[in-house]
DNA sequence: GCTTAAGTTAACTCAATGTTAAGTCGAACT
DNA sequence: AGTTCGACTTAACATTGAGTTAACTTAAGC
């Protein structure tokens, strides 16, 4: 199970939130403002942070930035909740590390959705996809620099590339691919993969993805 | 620690801001009109300057533009304390250059926060985002200058460009433009960003924004 | 050599995005 | 009050290109 600390200063919000989504079937923890947030992150590691901007003590902004600062901790997701008249606070909040904003007043519906969309996606402290200096693959921009050379890559493709470069050397078989890239909802032909494969080296040369005839395929590791 | 300076005419008003200012942690000091606003702004440098816009002897406005006039001192943040009633007066206030408007009655948490976030934004003008040269966005004008020719955008258009432009090469998604940009109380259409990303790229030339299908927008790092 | 996995290519499909024009609404002006 | 204006939204339609498929070729392993 999955584990949220939920921030906010007011009783009433953090009754409301924390029902709501314990009912979804998450873990919930909760804090009054920015200080005991840090703490509680450190304690109990939770994936994923949802906290208000405006608290007493210390605000969303600096929680951010002392959570992002403790190199030594488990970084979680950070989602913070606005109200939309502070807007200049919002960018701030990007600045402080923050992954997401949720706007108040809050809807159970979308906040249960945009909650379940952003543990859905890949870890993001983990495994920091490659470094070794000639390819460069970055998350936030979605783009892939080449001997600094900036590559433009479509959604999928991007995707399998930053799975298979999340762990250089380790072989993903074709239905393990499937099933984190595409989930295991898309149904897709026997073919997809390889086309896919290829465009891919295409773009990067072939030295990069090394076929493992039988099991799957593998981000080279030189 | 961080100097405010504190600026009405009413005991009462000075006695509690103090107190709340103080206990949040920073060193205040205080004023109890506007000439001896100007005076104290000199004598202390201090970082912001929290001032009532009615006064006797000078008023905030008029301390303002003394206060801005005067190259020779070190520019504070400049926010301004006004009852709801007399708005009309804002737009006198930022052309006399102040930075932010702080509404009374004043709610302490909501004060404190504001601060925070002020205390935290760089100095008016000093570009936050965007430093290649050819556009700069100042928010505190809410201008956009593109090659030194001045284009006014409307409210949204401004915000959408200044969200992307705070990180560029960030890319982010629709979700995440509509909650910051829009809210979550407005529910609009599907093609609505899109038309302002083409108001955008119509004024900006097409070179600006990003679009990463599936994904959402960036703001482009050449 | 036979079998099977993977590579290749080009055509196809459809959802995502772009575009345009017209509609709505509120603010400013007469 | 009526009028004008422009920001913002909507709706209808056009376009694009990512993703997929199909049909075929090549390579690997026994």
């Amino acid at each position: 199970m999955q584990t949220i600390l939920l921030v906010d200063d007011e009783q009433d919000v953090l009754d409301f939130l924390t029902y709501t989504i314990q009912k979804e079937g998450y873990r919930v923890f909760t804090a009054r403002n920015g200080k005991e947030a840090v703490d509680k992150t450190i304690e109990l590691s939770p994936k994923l942070v949802l906290m208000d901007l405006m608290m007493p003590i210390m605000d969303g902004i600096e929680a951010c930035i002392a959570i992002r600062n403790n190199t030594s901790i488990s970084q979680p997701i950070i989602s913070l909740l606005t109200s939309r008249s502070e807007d200049y606070s919002q960018i701030a909040g990007f600045d402080a590390g923050a992954d997401d904003y949720i706007a108040k007043p809050i809807r159970p519906r979308l906040l249960l959705s945009k909650i379940n969309a952003l543990l859905r996606r890949p870890i993001s402290g983990e495994a920091q996809p490659e470094q070794d200096g000639r390819l460069h693959i970055d998350r936030s921009s979605y783009l892939v620099r080449l001997d600094n050379e900036r590559i433009e890559l479509p959604k999928k493709e991007f995707e399998l590339l930053e799975l298979l470069a999340s762990r250089p050397g380790k072989v993903f078989t074709r239905d393990q691919i499937m099933s984190i890239v595409w989930g295991n909802e898309a149904i897709v032909g026997e073919r997809t993969i390889d086309v896919h494969i290829r465009k891919l080296r295409e773009k990067l040369g072939n030295d990069y993805i090394r076929t493992v005839k039988g099991v799957g395929y593998t981000y080279n590791t030189i």
